[in-house]
DNA sequence: TAGATTGTTAATCGATTAACAATC
DNA sequence: TAGATTGTTAATCGATTAACAATC
């Protein structure tokens, strides 16, 4: 018997799983219990082929000639993304961004729960945001000790980012949500996950000139 | 004389554009003058082969035998990705995030000024975040008409971000961020960008599964 | 059984990398 | 000129789509 190393998913595949479990969700709420992959692909735009390529690459959920069960499919891929267990986090910086995620009702819902907030400022230590307390970040990996967590989520200022990286590292956290505007780097069984706000507005920008030159080239080839 | 409509470029070089252009004005504001693909590769961990064909796409900004001029290249690619000049945003939902955002000092340096929000509280409306003030959201489109944004920045709660789309759109909005968690739909020369926070989160928990479930795999076959 | 739909392999398409002539 | 490095085409690689036998 060969013990076969699983390969590590495409970014392609991973951005789709999320959505899968999404519109899953939607319709185990609305009443479906069997689908076929060419009703998901046409509620969500893509081919029936690839969803089915996507879910064998995990083994396959479905039945022959019956399709897919819903409450199943979701369920597996609850487990493929394993969210299907409750994830604890810290949010290192609680300035606006910060104390916005601590609030933000959308993560509890879907097993993610920030427990702490760490920030440098004697002012905001002892506050609590969204019934999250605040600790001060020099007592941070003692405060991580006693509760840990699995996830840190980045919101301070970029020049202090890097050096929080190591204690949250040594602390036990296996993946980081950074916000700061720097690239972050990490032993390699962290997975470091860098969001650059700005880079997001630029791309929706680019998206927009692009469709703008195009429609001004497409009109210039008409006449 | 062929006037070919440029291609719309892929998603996975789009995401590069922002790295590229972060990563110039650092080499730039470092003294860098002239760079080669080769120099530029190895820091951002891409090939150089990858790096021309990215440039040669929209023209070619080097010059055989001496590389790059770091200035010039910065500034086209701000060409490409239209940043080289200010856009105005407004945030639709004066909540947690939207406040965050509006009060986020990222943006405004990157030439992205957030000039207006909306919200429908009446205990929000006339307020000031980051110096930007609360209208309601009944007075939107008498407002934009006032003063025109090109982006918005939807953060209300997710069943009533489709409603503003239409609005929106019809007082000259080219772009939206979606911060709501549902996949908004418009007219097709509208760029829509849809976040999903959770889905980021739940793209780091699945690498950190996946990768300890092939760590596990790894030891086990090693046995 | 007949119809439907998966699981899976083969074909196609597109993105990345390699190679090298052009030229600074 | 010799060395360096781009611009660009060709080769390779990987992801998506098509096809169809298996089977519910």
């Amino acid at each position: 018997m060969t013990n076969r190393i699983p390969e590590r998913a495409s970014d392609a595949m991973m951005r789709r799983l999320p959505a899968y479990y999404r519109q899953l969700t939607e319709l185990e709420s609305i009443g479906f219990i069997d689908l076929s992959s060419k009703e998901l692909a046409r509620r969500m735009g893509l081919t029936d082929s690839q969803i089915r390529h996507d879910f064998n690459a995990f083994g396959g959920f479905g039945r022959r000639g019956r399709g897919y069960n819903v409450a199943l499919l979701r369920r597996s891929i609850g487990d493929i993304l394993d969210i299907n267990r409750k994830h604890k986090l810290a949010i290192v910086g609680a300035g606006n961004i910060g104390r916005a995620l601590s609030m933000y009702s959308g993560f509890d819902s879907q097993g993610f729960h920030v427990s702490v907030l760490f920030d440098n400022d004697p002012a905001l230590v002892g506050k609590k945001f969204g019934g999250v307390r605040v600790y001060s970040v020099s007592n941070m990996t003692k405060q991580l000790q006693k509760n840990p967590v699995d996830i840190a989520v980045i919101t301070t200022p970029a020049d202090v980012a890097q050096a929080l990286v190591e204690p949250l590292v040594a602390a036990g956290v296996k993946g980081i949500w950074n916000f700061a505007a720097v690239d972050l780097t990490g032993p390699e069984d962290v997975i470091i996950s860098n969001v650059h706000l700005t880079d997001q507005l630029m791309m929706l920008t680019f998206r927009m000139h692009e469709k703008q030159v195009m429609e001004q080239k497409s009109a210039w080839v008409q006449e």
